[in-house]
DNA sequence: AGGTAACCGAGACGGTACGTCTAGTCTTCTA
DNA sequence: TAGAAGACTAGACGTACCGTCTCGGTTACCT
């Protein structure tokens, strides 16, 4: 479960005049809509709620900053994790697919301004990280599935591996100096398992 | 040569007055001085002008933006080419330097706030590829001498191999959910180098 | 009475958080500050946000400009209007005052910096209008109990009576050719009623 | 004649290479360019050496700021002085004529600037006025003439009888607050006159 | 014929103001 | 006490204009 913000969690158990569900929907379904017309940094708290017709006090009650809004908006996206029963055709595939997404997901791009963010609000980057390890933990499923099948010896720390994995995947992407290709996918898992097999 | 930016570069080509060295020493000079306080999010423009004492508008008609001064600033620093005659040593050495240095020296951070900017700002991305890749010929040199060497096959393309190693560096560097420590540089480099002998 | 802008005026009709009074307050009072100070070229926006502690979005929230501020301080100054019965006299003196005050009164050399405004800038133009109508309504009152005395003829327009008026103290005192004595407010108004007696 | 800057002046008598008439001229001829297209604040130095080619360090060799050039510019244009041998309709000429100028051309809308310009700028001041008197001057010879004639006595100063003729104009021009028509040129006229006969 | 003083263009420079923008907090009223 | 509305501080942004300056180069006058 790639939840990482499941419920506006902080729910006071108390009295008092509860949480409104219709604005915590309206501020999501805003900032969703704003996330298909504009890119990360025009995207603003005070647009939101413009969009949103959630006052900027609710939204502050409830979310930090904007890159928390934006941050449970792209964690309830689910991944699919492939099992072939293959362990490099599952790499393979989850690369692939990766790649595939943020080439053309223009929606995806915003990841970048997370990353952004993260780097310099520490709180956040907490946060953005739970959601990183969600993602990563799907390599790392493949991967254990592939040692119990002993395709790959179990010398290697699955976490290493996932982050040479992963590494390749971000490194092209954030830096841009290269495309996200299929070959690329196939070239570096085939480096990488033959570096462990 | 690691220079990116080796002159001040847009020297009109004809008469007028020159620029001033003064100005762009004092503003690089300013700039040196902020990155030792602030970090990235909290320099701006408005400081340089302050600490530096050149005026605003010179500083826009040389640079376009802060990121393009902490760019030059930064790509004045040089790196040295571990050269050992042994591949995985050059590799390990070259990584764990690299480490060490964003580990330890606390004005390396800035190059998260340049990945930060260059994300959506083409033009700049453009000139912070440029600096990656002068860094990065650093790494294919030591590939090639290890494939003159025969120490790796000529198979494999140095371009993909330096995508994992950077790649192993830049994840954590910029996720940072784990540290970047000797050991990770010597397992990494190990991995790298089992996939393509 | 005098006022032009007798309450902050554009008070929203509804809920939101209040216009602060403090802010509008030091605003008002930094301005008066600076009026004290220096000459209307030299006063600017920023240095009222500087001496007030208002921020400059606040200031622009409530204001166009700095002329509309330092207007907004000018209408605040109250008028005196002449009544002794006899028509001579009240404009003589309501002359005179006026040229006792924009000679010796440094503040009140503010006035030529709005007229100045109001040249190029047809919203301000409007509002600064109301301002001199206000002033000019005190001429106007004059004129009427002469003619209800019957001291002067109802043929005349008191309106363009009130034109050659105040004709003769903007010409002087924006083109400074002369000084604004009290033997010139004598000879004018004499000249100006021996035409409409 | 309303020679102001007949001659660029300071010309030296010395040696050295004399004034480049054509820069003069490119200047004069620029500016004149500019004052059809834009409004008095929209001219500016950097724009009239952008239209002119000519240098700015030219210009201020010559010029002390943009209402010296605009002032020369304007002081060209050349002025007619009524003269039927009677003073009303002289007068009246004189006025409507300076109504219907600054009412139908664009162009003399330019003098707000200068008056603008003049009310803090002491050395500027001193030129406009003599710019100011050679126009004045016109009314003041028509007034003569009227008392050569015996039309109104010499009692009155005709400066003070100018001061209320341009004022009727100069007020209704810079505050804006009723037009400049025929009919208020008329009256005014005639009620000066009364009050003087 | 040479020297030289003053010119000229191009354009960089410091200074300063402008008005807009965003983030995140605070205040009041209403439900 | 939640929420809507919206004012508030702080401070960055990039542009504009002013008047001064620094170049390299060009006259015209005077010896």
């Amino acid at each position: 479960m790639p939840k990482v913000n499941p419920e506006p969690e902080p729910t006071p158990p108390s009295q008092g005049r509860p949480r409104s569900k219709d604005a915590h929907a309206a501020v999501i379904e805003a900032t969703n809509a704003l996330l298909e017309q504009l890119d990360y940094p025009n995207i603003s708290v005070d647009k939101i709620v413009l969009e949103s017709g959630v006052s900027k006090r609710t939204i502050y009650r409830w979310w930090r900053n904007k890159a928390n809004i934006i941050l449970e908006v792209i964690s309830s996206d689910d991944i699919q994790e492939p099992n072939t029963g293959n362990l490099e055709k599952d790499l393979t595939q989850l690369l692939t697919r990766i790649f595939k997404r943020v080439s053309t997901d223009k929606r995806a791009q915003v990841i970048k301004g997370l990353v952004m963010d993260a780097q310099y609000d520490p709180e956040f980057a907490t946060q953005f990280r739970d959601y990183i390890h969600s993602r990563r933990q799907v390599c790392l499923n493949i991967l254990e599935r592939g040692q119990q099948r002993g395709e790959i010896s179990t010398k290697h720390d699955p976490a290493l591996i996932a982050d040479l994995f992963y590494g390749a995947y971000w490194y092209r992407f954030l830096i841009g100096h290269a495309p996200l290709t299929d070959a690329y996918a196939k070239d570096t898992v085939k480096m990488i398992l033959n570096g462990i097999r």
